[in-house]
DNA sequence: TCTTGGTATGTGGTATGCCAAGATTGTTGG
DNA sequence: CCAACAATCTTGGCATACCACATACCAAGA
């Protein structure tokens, strides 16, 4: 077998401007953009300078992230990170609802039974008892379990689709009073959902998503102050 | 009224990229990708030639195609306009209906019994022996029924979502078989579904809006051939 | 005629510099 | 002390030049 050179594909190494681009996005996902003393303001030659690249490649990353609404591009005036307004997350939470929804009517058609059993397993992570005070573990795990019933839709497209409107959700769950019923609320939500699934009852999976999702829906719209 | 000066707004002159941006996805829109015999391939400077602009903003313009999905930029290789598999098709009817249906379920909340009426209005200009014989025309009126009921939804969101759908959807539908059965089932249920929103019967305006559109997919899954 | 290294050309990526239009600061006249 | 104006700075838009890599073509040798 060492009679002949072992070559592995040279990986296509992503442009300078693809990866500002990805920094930077992660880079806004991560900071709490509604604290009201963030600096929302973007420098592009201070950035350009930062990255140790020329502004070309920078301002195309930006140009990106303008086209994903997370920074506006003002004429003369700065880029901006932009702050979601309340209505517009409560429409994106909508929107996935409306997605969700329909992933999990797939799920009870193309997913296997082993892989609702993982589901399964992450619905059961914690019950009513324990979510309280493992708060911000299941804030993740919450997120993995909805993000879970998108991937098991095989659905590319709602997967694509909500990632973004998960990373402006995820933004303002900083901003959410966290009540101990509605994370116990929450944990029986994913348990009949999971159970739903189970039995293939596509409609009532679905019905289960949707309304689970409009229950956060309401309570962003009661408690979240943004302004 | 003409003691007065008349003065319009001053329209905010877009950027020669946005103008640019603007233009190309208007042709792209216009012409028939899955023409076999299409020409797919864009030039960069040749293209900033006819534009009579330098190559920065035209390539700005194509960096926010290439997020919107419409070209591919290949490294050196060159920008070509991409055509959509029938599975991404498929994902992006199904997309769609889970969109629509949620809109439907919004229209019956919000919007007024006169706005359902123009509804009836649209549904009503074909019948099913009428729109056999003016199946271009209806091709339009069709859309402008979905369009509508994403509109009376008052979500932005949903909008700017579908808008996009609809331009790849509408590229595939000159490839799609017309079948005078099929417009007549079509008009039908788009009565079936004006008198759901009318009752203000979420439930059944919802599914009514999705099955109509599942059944979009089933026909392109059965009867269109992109390769 | 076929193989093969070399070369010319095409194409997107990046660096740099200038420009025009807001924004800011400083100055002046009341 | 303040309003109005002017000089200056800031900042995104655009043009241009050059680079690196992909591809096609070509010519020399087997």
């Amino acid at each position: 077998m060492s009679n002949s050179l072992k070559i592995r594909p040279i990986v296509e190494a992503a442009s300078m401007s693809t990866r500002i681009y990805e920094q930077l996005k992660a880079a806004i996902t991560a900071m709490d953009i509604y604290d009201p003393d963030a600096n929302l303001k973007l420098d592009e030659r201070g950035l350009s300078e930062q990255f140790g690249s020329s502004r070309t490649p920078l301002r195309e990353a930006l140009t990106r992230l303008d086209q994903d609404g997370l920074v506006k591009i003002l004429p003369r005036r700065g880029i901006i990170i932009v702050r979601r307004t309340k209505p517009e997350i409560l429409e994106m939470i909508t929107v996935w609802a409306a997605l969700e929804s329909m992933a999990a009517r797939l799920v009870c058609e193309v997913a296997g039974d082993d892989e609702i059993a993982k589901l399964q397993q992450l619905a059961d992570t914690y019950d009513s008892t324990q979510v309280e005070q493992h708060m911000s573990e299941y804030s993740d795990d919450n997120i993995r379990f909805h993000s879970t019933i998108i991937q098991l839709s095989q659905c590319e497209l709602i997967a694509e689709m909500t990632d973004g409107l998960f990373r402006h959700v995820r933004a303002i769950r900083r901003r959410t009073i966290h009540e101990k019923d509605r994370a116990q609320r929450s944990v029986r939500d994913h348990s009949r959902i999971v159970k739903a699934l189970g039995k293939r009852d596509a409609d009532l999976a679905s019905r289960l998503v949707r309304e689970h999702t409009m229950k956060l829906r309401e309570h962003v719209e009661q408690n979240v102050d943004l302004d």
